[in-house]
RNA sequence: GCUCCCAUAGUGUAGUGGCCAAUCAUGUGGGCCUCUCGAGCCCACGACUCGGGUUCAAAUCCCGAUGGGAGCACCA
């Protein structure tokens, strides 16, 4: 029986089994190895400037975990590395995260952490895991990417401890001596082999000054701060694979249980600057003129122009953890913020390259139009125009082609027929006009307030704003047939736009 | 160079050996619609990287190739 024939086999013996069933999935994140019982998680960004869209995945997911399981969420700022601190990311950062809807339950600062790492350095010495060395850095990195131990790798715990305390003590300058743990110089991935733990910095510290001298790096401070804060799951990124295995090498030393680590794909962002450091540099020369600048993929720029959490959130628990490397899709965040806000957004007509236009044969039009088109509740947008003709501006694109006698219906106004591209005669009000084939188009009147439209490519948009935009202040609103756009305080209307 | 990770439509995703003639979303094209180049509804387009192997049966397991990505900092 070929494939017809079994299909009119079924259609006559059980139809329904022919219907599709339409399924409606709902994207969920997979559940996570071991943790019924509640989980403890971290998010932990570096205090170098605000969060960016690229942050974003990590705190919203591990937030939804958290919120999933129940049980606790910690902020960790990773401030071991004075030079790249810039003092009021701290503020930010936990600004971005309250915006972002995440619930976490404690912040802590890496640097008011500084005598516990001491204390596990000094074990770790004790245990013969780690070595205080003085060669020169380019050296000890050349003997270890060949596979051989630097002179004071074997040396005597003893003789590590007398020399930790030296250089707690203030012995010694800096690039002059450090802390290494001992992982496995054999190891043939170049990346995991004996790492530097902890170094002097002599520049100020924002939060402590200049009370300290010993930092502790990255690898070292996170794989102490992971298990004293008890940890169950540690979800990042896929760049963080080789530094798990590092800190996998203090687990062994110490004898700790290890969470579960979770690594997922790489994502690039594309077109948009991510870079704390350049982004900086340029709000100082003045090319931008903030973190809020909308040109940005910061969370401030962002939110600056009508991008909801919810959808940030949603694009990533589509995502999902797997480790696949993905390409972030702005058209797919989009979407999700189109779906949130296209059912609240109140419309109002915005006319870009204006064009004056004449209506003749009427001398007063009353124009309600719906501030959004299914929530009548929402009230109308009252205008009433008048004058011998009445005069209204509408995009000079939809007008310029226009041969004589084209039917034009100005939305929520009247119908029209074109005399010239400029001069329409009034043709009644009958909606039916649509359905015979007249082309809708938008327009303001004399009332209008000049309105400027702020593109995530940092071009601007002018044009004129229907007066009743400047009661939507600060909302995110939809200009018809333009685009979503959130609305900002300035002399005139100064919006920002989110998208199509 | 060494090490590691990954591979389903343009993008993201479901899929854990038979129910895959492959899911959903997004996108694109078209249609419906008494008012958006919007929304909604309907239709269409579009993918298992390649080559071997295991098996009665492979998107799914194994091997290899290719491609993409990351790490090899006294940054985080």
């Amino acid at each position: 029986m070929n494939l017809e024939a079994q299909r009119a086999e079924l259609e006559r013996l059980a139809p329904e089994l022919l219907e599709k069933k339409k399924i409606e999935k709902i994207h969920e994140l997979p559940e996570l190895e071991g943790a019924e019982n509640g989980v403890v998680m971290r998010f932990a960004p570096g205090p170098t400037g605000p969060l960016h869209i690229g942050h974003t995945r990590a705190a919203i997911l591990n937030d939804e975990y958290v919120k999933r399981y129940g049980g606790k969420y910690i902020i960790r700022l990773e401030d071991t590395n004075p030079p790249t601190i810039l003092p009021e990311a701290y503020d930010l950062i936990t600004k971005d995260l309250d915006w972002l809807g995440i619930e976490y339950h404690e912040v802590v600062n890496q640097s008011s952490r500084f005598k516990i790492y001491y204390e596990y350095a000094e074990k770790l010495l004790q245990g013969g895991f780690a070595y205080v060395c003085t060669c020169p850095p380019d050296d000890w990195r050349t003997l270890k990417e060949d596979k051989k131990p630097c002179p004071h790798r074997s040396l005597e715990p003893n003789i590590h401890l007398d020399l930790w305390e030296k250089m707690l003590v203030g012995e010694f300058k800096p690039g002059e001596i450090s802390l290494v743990v001992k992982t496995d110089l054999e190891h043939p991935n170049p990346a995991v082999r004996d790492f530097v733990a902890l170094r002097l910095v002599d520049e100020p510290h924002p939060l402590t000054g200049d009370e300290f001298r010993v930092y502790p790096l990255y690898n070292f401070s996170v794989a102490i701060d992971d298990h004293l804060m008890e940890m169950s799951h540690v979800l990042r990124g896929k760049d963080h694979l080789n530094n798990t295995l590092r800190q996998e090498y203090i687990y062994e030393h110490m004898g700790w249980k290890k969470p579960v680590f979770i690594h997922y794909g790489w994502v690039s962002i594309e077109d948009t600057e991510l870079s704390t450091r350049k982004i900086k540099a340029s709000i100082e020369e003045g090319k931008y003129t903030g973190w809020n600048d909308v040109r940005l993929g910061t969370i401030a720029a962002l939110a600056r122009r009508g991008i909801r959490s919810e959808a940030i959130r949603q694009y990533w628990i589509e995502v999902g953890i797997k480790s696949v490397d993905i390409k972030f899709s702005w058209q797919n965040l989009y979407a999700y913020n189109k779906g949130i806000i296209d059912p609240v957004a109140k419309r109002y007509f915005f006319v870009w390259n204006p064009k004056k236009v004449t209506i003749k044969g009427e001398n007063i039009i009353k124009s309600h139009a719906p501030l959004h088109p299914e929530k009548s509740e929402l009230g109308n947008r009252e205008v009433i125009l008048s004058g011998d003709p009445i005069e209204i501006q509408v995009v000079s694109e939809d007008v310029e082609p226009l041969s004589p006698g084209t039917r034009i219906r100005f939305k929520d106004l009247c119908n029209s027929t074109s005399e010239t591209p400029v001069v329409f005669n009034y043709a009644g009000n009958d909606l039916s006009f649509v359905k015979e084939g007249a082309k809708i188009i938008h327009w303001v009147g004399p009332d209008a307030v000049p309105a400027k439209v702020h593109m995530p490519d940092g071009k601007i948009i002018d044009g004129l704003a229907e007066k009743a935009a400047s009661d939507s202040i600060s909302e995110i609103v939809q200009f018809e047939r333009f685009g979503f756009v959130k609305l900002e305080k300035g002399n005139e209307i100064e919006a920002y736009f989110a998208h199509k």
